[in-house]
DNA sequence: GGCGTGCCATACAGTGCCGTACGGATACAG
DNA sequence: CTGTATCCGTACGGCACTGTATGGCACGCC
């Protein structure tokens, strides 16, 4: 990575670990090779942090930001309704190629219980969201518990176990899964 | 871990490196902590194999030799039908601890394509397991993928982040979730 | 124009790990 | 008893990485 030899500040080292993160996982989100793809040397790096391990504190707080708030940003509210939302949300997680952040962080967080904790959170506020897209259709509280994470769920598995279907794949198993999602033929 | 000065096998090997990819991921399966944790010292580790490569690349083979195999043994004929062995299956897959070792393999493979390729083959003989149980059931191709992903996916999804729930709120989740995935109001 | 402060380079110590070379022990065959 | 194959210990070289110490350079401020 050529450096346009402008002083670095504490969010390029975080933006450039969040992306060897998600290249080459934790493992590789290393000072040396972090400050070699920056274009300068570690001294750099000491110097906006303490340590290592602060660097990795500052990444899980960093990601967390990043992607939890989002969720909640104003488009969502141009939709006409509950299910024109979930309908919304699920295309754009579908699609969006910047939740390959995700999975790098969940493999991460299998191992490193904070950020088990921080991955939680970010799950629970997400899964919370989409629990009261599925409350506000109507469903009560059970129905709109096991939806949601049918919905959520999915996507995981999806983003670990999918990779080879292309978008489109994914965007026709999409309406067809909606449909299920939404459809309340069968409750009580 | 004690040693009962017993001379290894390479299998004593690759039980030790996968109980420690499991516990502690790829990046804690080297050669002088699994030397270690046997009792003995890597003097063992080079004579059984030639590299630190070359037990990973058998460990690939060790886990999907030992984990796809087994969804189609003899205890899931003894169901009476198709409906059945799936709910079998999934209460099979959800409270089974065993399983840890996929989200330690998947996590691997995020960042290794021979991982990756290897999971990916598992998941494909996983997947059409399922599929062809929902054919069995009589629905149609395209119905019989969709629900299958959605029965792997979850499966998948949970395992990274259903952490926090007991096997108890699992299983009742499971129960609910089987009723959705066997329904057949809406199609069609 | 001297001067301090922010930002980075350089050099070095220390550690954990891989891989190799070789020597030692143990068991078993003849 | 002697030799041989199997299995493991020990010692060493080399590398990649963390963290520290210290020096240097540019820039703004009076």
């Amino acid at each position: 990575m050529k450096s346009p030899r402008k002083k670095l500040t504490e969010e390029d080292w975080l933006a450039q670990a969040l992306k060897t993160l998600a290249a080459e996982g934790v493992s590789a989100v290393r000072v040396e090779r972090l400050a070699s793809s920056l274009g300068v040397t570690k001294g750099s790096f000491y110097w906006h942090f303490k340590s290592h391990g602060e660097l990795l504190a500052r990444l899980r707080q960093y990601w967390a930001d990043e992607y939890t708030i989002r969720v909640d940003s104003s488009e969502t509210q141009s939709q006409p309704d509950a299910a024109a939302m979930l309908l919304w949300v699920l295309r754009r997680v579908t699609l969006e190629d910047a939740n390959r952040y995700d999975p790098a962080m969940r493999a991460w967080g299998l191992f490193d219980s904070l950020t088990a904790e921080a991955v939680r959170r970010v799950d629970e506020t997400r899964l919370a969201y989409v629990t009261d897209l599925f409350l506000r259709m109507g469903f009560d509280r059970n129905e709109a518990d096991l939806r949601s994470r049918m919905s959520y769920y999915y996507v995981i598995g999806e983003s670990f176990a999918g990779i080879e279907k292309t978008p489109e794949d994914r965007l026709t198993f999409l309406d067809l899964r909606y449909q299920r999602l939404i459809d309340r033929a069968t409750i009580r």
